[in-house]
DNA sequence: CTTGAGTCTGTAGTGGCTACAGACGGTACA
DNA sequence: TGTACCGTCTGTAGCCACTACAGACTCAAG
């Protein structure tokens, strides 16, 4: 398989493809006569892995660390959990930031009169929240 | 005010203050004899400004573009408007995609049995969704 | 035999900072 | 007066996870 074909079947840039081989993500393959890189189902499925690892929001870190442990099947699945886990709050905690954010927005553009910069109270609620002279 | 205060009070790096005098999104201020940078009142109400909309989540080009329209106070509001509203609407589609992340990484969660790596469900519902044999 | 698509390596750019290194300024205390 | 120490200065490099080239090649179709 050239890496073309790899690429479009796990929704993936050429791009990347070889940016995750150089960061040793995923395995140097065999090279054609033309010096074209060929790879077989086994990298299929470990850069389907990846992408779907990265899908769901797993830094190339998490993803490095959990492919390392699909390596070694006696291991108990705690660590596995544990990964998962910490990702999972990680994950909640920016949803509750961006939703508070969300709200604030919303406010701030419910102000809006639809006048002059002059008065509008988008700018002014952005506006400087200056406490009076800290020194 | 020397960059410290400055920095302090607007409850940003210093490093992050010169950045941003670096890309022009901060007027470089008069300088002491001891060429250190010598804020006033209106730098700490620029900062101020643009520190609230970064907590936002507005990009510094945004930032940069709402600076802009603050100097015309007669412009009318409705690009001020347009910029939040576009934004909002960035801010809850990531949330949705985030929320999309947080289920699915739940039900994988969900499914750990805690056993060993061999039959960890986590690892397989990440692992190769190949589809068979493309070519 | 030419054309065009795909691939190769290597480097640089993105956003929004952050982290140094190495030199200088300013102040508090001995 | 020395000295210790903090803050500040400039400039450069690093972070993440790619993305976008440039310039050279391989290969299949017409």
């Amino acid at each position: 398989m050239k890496i073309g074909e790899l690429a479009s079947a796990t929704a993936t840039n050429v791009e990347t493809v070889r940016y995750y081989e150089k960061i040793g993500l995923l395995p140097a393959p065999a090279r054609t006569n033309g010096n074209y890189r060929s790879y077989g189902v086994a990298h299929l499925q470990r850069l389907s892995f990846i992408r779907r690892a990265r899908d769901l929001g797993f830094s190339l870190d998490a993803v490095r660390d959990l492919l390392a442990l699909t390596d070694d099947r006696e291991k108990p699945c705690q660590a596995v959990d544990e990964i998962a886990s910490r990702h999972l709050s990680e994950v909640e905690r920016k949803i509750s930031d961006l939703a508070a954010m969300r709200d604030e927005l919303r406010v701030v553009i419910g102000n809006c009169r639809h006048g002059t910069v002059g008065d509008c109270k988008i700018i002014e609620t952005l506006g400087p929240r200056v406490r009076p002279d800290p020194k």
